[in-house]
RNA sequence: CGGGAUGUAGCGCAGUUUGGCUAGCGCGCUUGCCUUGGGAGCAAGAGGCCGGGGGUUCGAGUCCCUCCAUCCCGACCA
């Protein structure tokens, strides 16, 4: 390609629209464009990234027997109401309605079509496993998109759906999957994690995400200090140790004492000199189905992913301050589990075993001093709804847990019969007894993938690609564009590449030798070849590595070997 | 959805407080000269419904109302 021709057009300075490295690279490198929010126009460079992810994606799935198909984005919504997904998926999927008045969605995940598909075709055990995969547009009407190709409306996903006759089946197809995604990522060059995770509104029971570890990542992942011990959480998920450790003090008589103003744990704790680890936070939240009061330990934060386990509902949200009023008949900050009445009261296990500890008194102004719950107040449901935080042991092996931002770019999913259940997705056995299929899915975020890989691997120039994936191995920059036998060099060796399969970009713009410098680093070559003054007297091109700074006058001889093992050893 | 901010040329911004004549700057773009190892220089140009609509006023980029869009924080999220 000639650079003459190639449409990247690049910026000198970043939209103000953008806020992270990758979003902020790849419009100023030339990658994509904006048509809306969380919509963009993928341009010719971001295009071949990313068919070099989908082809790395395709040779794995493919290598574990998964076969590639397409299904329809437009969905209708018959098939979303079968599984009863049309009203829990919420706002959050994309609606329409076709000329005849009937419903459909924008697909957001394909579980129900691919079902249907094979409740439809697979009738019998000799048909299974089966494993079908497709990569393709994906809608989801984000409440807030953000941060570029990280968090768009519309974004191509592959996603795999696994057909298994029982829980074994579905075991192998997920640990083969789970083998295809860290070589997928692996081959990336990304430096990620697999965590264990929330399997969220497409349920199922095990789940792993894998992160890729970048300080802009949304998501926050705990893992064990340990390397032999290997233990990785998505906080949402990451279990607490809970230890019942000072012995129990002689429980004393329940007093409520005066606390104006007191409102936060900083304050009461300091107005009444108790350690926060002494105070019950009470916190009121909303359900689709009912207000419920979560208590936990004052230096400590509601999980709400693990609440929202815990009470099995769909949706939940921390309370208004006009319905913790309703309930409790004080503001916020004066609130506590005593007394509440049509609430459901669920404690964490370290909250439950406070002793005289504080909380509030649902009086205004008021806080109640020597709480002891069980003895005050009962509690429905004690679990482990809190989050962890990096310092607090491994719940698998007791060392120090530590915490990275990463961003979620695969997860993989064991479904069991969920799908297969309320669609009807049967086969016969060997013995003529009809069962339901077992499934798993397998996702991952090919657009965010790419946008991950920015995050991790550039500097204050620009895009360094890992070499797998960059939209063209090198570029060839002739200094000067008058200089006649510089530019003949320059095209020599662009051919020579071309014709060894090295993929080339010839910079025969009529720029200074610093513009295309600065768009060789910009975009991200991992190789620049120039060649200047000193190339054309040596007969020998100069070569300089994209993520070291690395320089290499390479002799013309054998130019393309050289070449080629310097992109190996990248 | 709640809070905050911003919309002026392709991109980055000034001008808006205190209304005033043909709306500016840098980069980019076009043409010419010159230059060619890290976003050169000179000269001449092109490019604007000042986000949309409504109002106040002799007069609105500037004041008022309203709608829209975009971004940030929060809530939310395979």
């Amino acid at each position: 390609m000639r650079a003459k021709e190639l449409f990247a057009p690049t910026l000198r300075e970043a939209p103000s629209e953008a806020e992270v490295v990758s979003h902020k690279l790849m419009l100023r490198a030339g990658y994509i464009r904006r048509l809306a929010s969380g919509l963009y126009t993928l341009m010719p460079l971001a295009i071949r990234v990313l068919k070099k992810i989908e082809r790395i994606i395709r040779e794995e799935m493919d290598g574990q027997g998964g076969q590639e198909l397409l299904m329809p984005i437009m969905q209708p919504a018959e098939l979303w109401q079968e599984s009863g997904r049309w009203d829990v998926y919420g706002p959050e999927l994309f609606r329409l309605k076709d000329r005849h008045n009937r419903d459909f969605a924008l697909g957001p995940t394909h579980e129900e079509i691919i079902t249907v598909l094979v409740r439809g075709e697979v009738s019998s055990y000799k048909q299974l496993p089966l494993l079908l995969y497709q990569i393709q547009n994906k809608y989801r009407d984000e409440r807030r998109p953000r941060f570029g190709l990280m968090r768009g409306r519309e974004f191509i996903m592959k996603d795999m759906y696994s057909f298994d006759r029982d829980e074994e089946g579905l075991n192998k197809s997920y640990t083969q999957m789970h083998k295809a995604y860290t070589s997928i990522f692996q081959r990336c060059g990304l430096n990620f994690r697999v965590v264990e995770a929330d399997s969220g509104a497409i349920g199922g029971s095990d789940t792993h995400e894998f992160m890729v570890l970048a300080e802009s990542g949304e998501g926050t992942v705990l893992f064990c200090s340990r390397d032999e011990c290997g233990y990785a959480s998505n906080v949402e998920k990451a279990a607490t140790v809970f230890k019942a450790d000072k012995a129990a003090e002689d429980l004393r008589d329940l007093v409520m004492l005066e606390t104006p103003g007191k409102r936060t744990i900083t304050d009461v704790s300091q107005y009444l000199d108790v350690p926060p680890q002494n105070i019950i936070k009470t916190l009121l939240f909303e359900t689709e189905k009912e207000i419920v009061a979560a208590l936990v330990r004052g230096d400590r934060e509601v999980n709400e992913t693990k609440l929202l386990n815990v009470l099995g509902c769909l949706r939940l949200e921390l309370a208004e301050n006009e319905t913790v009023r309703t309930v409790t008949g004080v503001s916020a900050g004066f609130a506590g589990p005593v007394g509440l009445k049509n609430t459901r009261i669920v404690a964490d296990p370290e909250a439950a075993a406070i002793v005289n500890g504080v909380c509030g008194s649902n009086r205004e102004q008021y806080h109640f001093i020597n709480i002891n719950p069980g003895r005050d107040f009962t509690m429905d449901i004690i679990r482990d709804i809190r989050m962890v935080k990096s310092g607090e042991p491994c719940p698998r092996c007791g060392a120090e847990l530590r915490e990275a931002k990463g961003i979620e770019v695969g997860q993989i999913f064991k479904l069991g019969d969920k799908y297969s259940k309320v669609l009807g997705a049967t086969y016969l056995d060997e013995s003529g007894q009809s069962r339901h299929m077992i499934m798993g899915c397998y996702g991952i975020g090919v657009t965010r993938t790419m946008a991950a890989s920015i995050e991790q691997n550039h500097d204050q120039d620009g895009i360094i690609w890992p070499a797998a994936i960059a939209p063209y191995q090198t570029v060839v920059i002739p200094v000067s564009s008058k200089d006649e036998v510089q530019v003949e060099l320059a095209r020599e060796v662009y051919n020579r590449l071309a014709a060894a399969g090295i993929e080339a970009v010839l910079d025969d713009r009529p720029e200074r030798a610093g513009v295309k410098f600065k768009d060789a680093d910009l975009i991200g070559y991992p190789l620049r070849i120039t060649i200047g003054a000193k190339a054309v007297a040596e007969h020998k091109p100069e070569v300089r590595v994209r993520s070291t700074g690395e320089v290499k006058m390479v002799p013309m001889e054998n130019m393309e070997n050289q070449i080629l093992g310097i992109l190996q050893d990248l």
